[in-house]
DNA sequence: AAACAGGCCTAAA
DNA sequence: TTTAGGCCTGTT
């Protein structure tokens, strides 16, 4: 889908930064990209905002994905990338962060398929979701690192999630030095699986460790092949990852959408319900909404969590 | 202090 | 096939 044309919209510079002393890259004209929003919307974990004392951009996050440490900020209408030659963007970064969607195409669709489900009523209202999230994109994030996070995060809360997740790679992960830091990857399914529970102990997962552990095994005998899967139907993978003890449709769902990119997952959490029976009961099922379910997801969840924040705080 | 957090498993109807 | 409890742990 779109791929050379997509990108022809932003215009791409090498550059170098002499305080980290780093090559960087600059992208201009992103449209429908905010990277606030891209890290905040609940997708990933390892991501955090830095602080920024620059002119010449508003915010910054930075974080470890695919064994390397990136530094990324944002202006209004462009983003900078740290540590990152046209190759690594190339290899790593434009698909990490979906730069080779046409996201106004996508946005489009989501509009057509809620208006066949509810008719304008509908189209209407994910349209102002989608105005209000209008910077967000799905990452295609490392499959492994995607189905630990989720299963990490069931009946539990973010900042917890992200804590379990910081001190597994610390304590797991292989190091690696960059931008003058030590940063760590998150540890292979081999290494979980040699740490055993006792390994696990120290981060304090509680019951969902002997859930890690299982998944961690399947992935080392063989019998779960996550690489594969990604040629895999969403319906046959659903049935693989659930397989897992400790993987139910939530988590399997999150792990289709967030770790296979497999757009059309939906995943159904307490938040969605919510919503969905609030706002779209005629909707009987998400799979009803095509290929981008799942991107229409993070931005009803992505809105959602925005107005109830600013309840709070009126 | 009791309840809750972006579920899932198990046991019991 | 659907429905309650319980679960590790940390926060509020």
């Amino acid at each position: 889908m779109g791929t050379e044309e997509s990108d022809m919209k932003s215009v791409i510079c090498e550059g170098y930064d002499s305080a980290y002393g780093v090559p960087t890259l600059t992208l201009h004209q992103m449209d429908f990209f905010d990277i606030s929003q891209i890290f905040e919307c609940g997708q990933c974990f390892r991501f955090e905002r830095a602080a920024c004392s620059s002119a010449t951009y508003h915010t910054v996050y930075e974080g470890v994905a695919f064994e390397k440490f990136l530094r990324v900020a944002q202006s209004e209408n462009s983003i900078t990338l740290y540590g990152v030659t046209m190759s690594d963007y190339l290899a790593v970064w434009r698909g990490f962060f979906g730069l080779d969607e046409d996201y106004a195409a996508i946005r489009k669709e989501i509009r057509d398929a809620f208006s066949a489900c509810g008719g304008i009523d509908y189209a209407n209202k994910i349209s102002q979701a989608m105005t209000d999230a209008s910077g967000i994109h799905i990452l295609r994030q490392e499959p492994w690192e995607a189905l630990c996070s989720f299963i990490l995060s069931q009946n539990n809360n973010i900042p917890r999630i992200k804590k379990i997740i910081a001190a597994l790679c610390e304590g797991l992960g292989t190091p690696f030095e960059a931008m003058g830091r030590v940063h760590y990857a998150f540890p292979a399914p081999e290494v979980i699986c040699d740490a055993g529970l006792s390994g696990l102990a120290p981060f304090r997962m509680g019951f969902r460790a002997r859930y890690v552990l299982d998944a961690a095994s399947r992935v080392c005998d063989g019998s779960l092949n996550l690489a594969a899967l990604q040629d895999q139907t969403t319906k046959e993978t659903e049935a693989a990852l659930t397989a897992i003890c400790g993987v139910g449709k939530k988590v399997a769902t999150c792990a289709m959408l967030y770790g296979l990119y497999k757009l059309d997952a939906f995943p159904v959490d307490v938040w969605m319900r919510r919503i969905l029976d609030r706002d779209y009961p005629a909707l009987a099922d998400p799979a009803t909404l095509g290929r981008y379910a799942g991107i229409a997801q993070q931005y009803l969840f992505y809105h959602e969590r925005e107005n109830t924040q600013k309840e709070k705080l009126a």
